[in-house]
DNA sequence: CCATTCGCTCAACACTTGTTGACTCACCTG
DNA sequence: CAGGTGAGTCAACAAGTGTTGAGCGAATGG
């Protein structure tokens, strides 16, 4: 055997992939706090040290492991706004990314991760104003209602697990959410 | 001097107070990881160790310090659901008690706060639940969309910070979530 | 007024944490 | 095949954590 099934370089990169995944995992059971770089380690099944000689330190650490966290995907247009919204609901219900999971999970106890999920909601609430008929009243805190309530129910079922949602499938959420959802883009307040 | 101007129990009782006070401001603003009982006791002029001689442990501090805690203070009859809802936001953003933040900031990173609010909030659905007209369809799922729209609102202000929400008087979100939460409260869903 | 209680402090333990530097050894290059 | 490079490990440090037991001194009660 002159030589390995895997370059140095391959085997570099598997590595630090292999504890990026442990790394997101972990953030997002347990937040930024409770996660430790030798558990991290572990899991890759790697020394601490190494960690640190890769990322340097526990918080980019954390950068690299939750990149491209978005809550929602695509900017929305003004004609089906409701629609697109409530679609994203399949989305945020057991399907959101570890990464963003990891953002969300932290962002009531860590400052650098409470700025980033301000700063990303804020850009969606912009987002989500733009795309309101102009006629519209107080379309930015509208747009901030649409994208609050979302985060609530999100919260709700993902990391609470309230019992009432528990069990409800994302049809039947979306559909009692309509109503409301129209109401709330209506432009007569 | 030979009589004291406080007695030893009223000391007593005004020191257990002030480590009190301290801890929920502390367990408020940084959670209950971040807050260290060295911390506590600095703010209340006192030493560690006799925060652990009071309490016994930082998690029964903590529970003594955020006790009395509700999102919702009353239990809403059917008429005026709607309003009885909306009249909460005054007392959400902003007028929320200590105890309740610490709760809240604690639920996403710690497992015993979790427990806390997830029972405390599916108990409030309940009550909605009972509340709503009888002819509703599915007054669980739909009163947990009202409780979950109030918790992202609350977050989205007293946490992040949400710039569309900041200046936002109470009011205002009130009147513009008002035909939002009345078409939830239809019975024809 | 003296013995006792008790509020309170001091110093330390045992442990976990992020982080670092020296070291080993397999791989790559000339 | 020899020398270097770099992936990966080992052991340790320094700081911070919750927690504990011995002790001090003032208020208390007989």
């Amino acid at each position: 055997m002159s030589t390995p099934r895997q370059s140095r370089a391959d085997r570099r990169r598997a590595t630090e992939a292999r504890i990026l995944d442990s790394a997101r995992e972990l953030f997002a059971e347990k937040g930024f706090d409770r996660t430790t770089i030798r558990a991290v380690a572990t899991a890759a099944s790697v020394d601490p040290a190494l960690v640190m000689q890769y990322f340097g330190s526990k918080r980019e650490l954390f950068s690299r492991a939750v990149q491209a966290f978005s809550v929602l995907p695509e900017t929305p247009d003004s004609d089906a706004l409701v629609e697109q919204l409530l679609a994203t609901l399949d989305f945020k219900l057991g399907g959101l990314p570890e990464g963003a999971v990891a953002m969300l999970r932290s962002m009531l106890t860590d400052p650098a991760a409470a700025e980033y999920v301000r700063d990303a909601l804020d850009r969606q609430i912009d987002g989500v104003s733009a795309a309101l008929s102009p006629a519209t009243e107080y379309p930015e805190l509208r747009a901030a209602l649409f994208v609050t309530t979302l985060l609530g129910v999100t919260i709700g079922h993902q990391f609470l697990g309230l019992t009432a949602l528990h069990g409800a499938p994302p049809d039947r959420i979306a559909a009692l959410l309509r109503p409301a959802f129209k109401a709330l883009a209506e432009p007569s307040g």
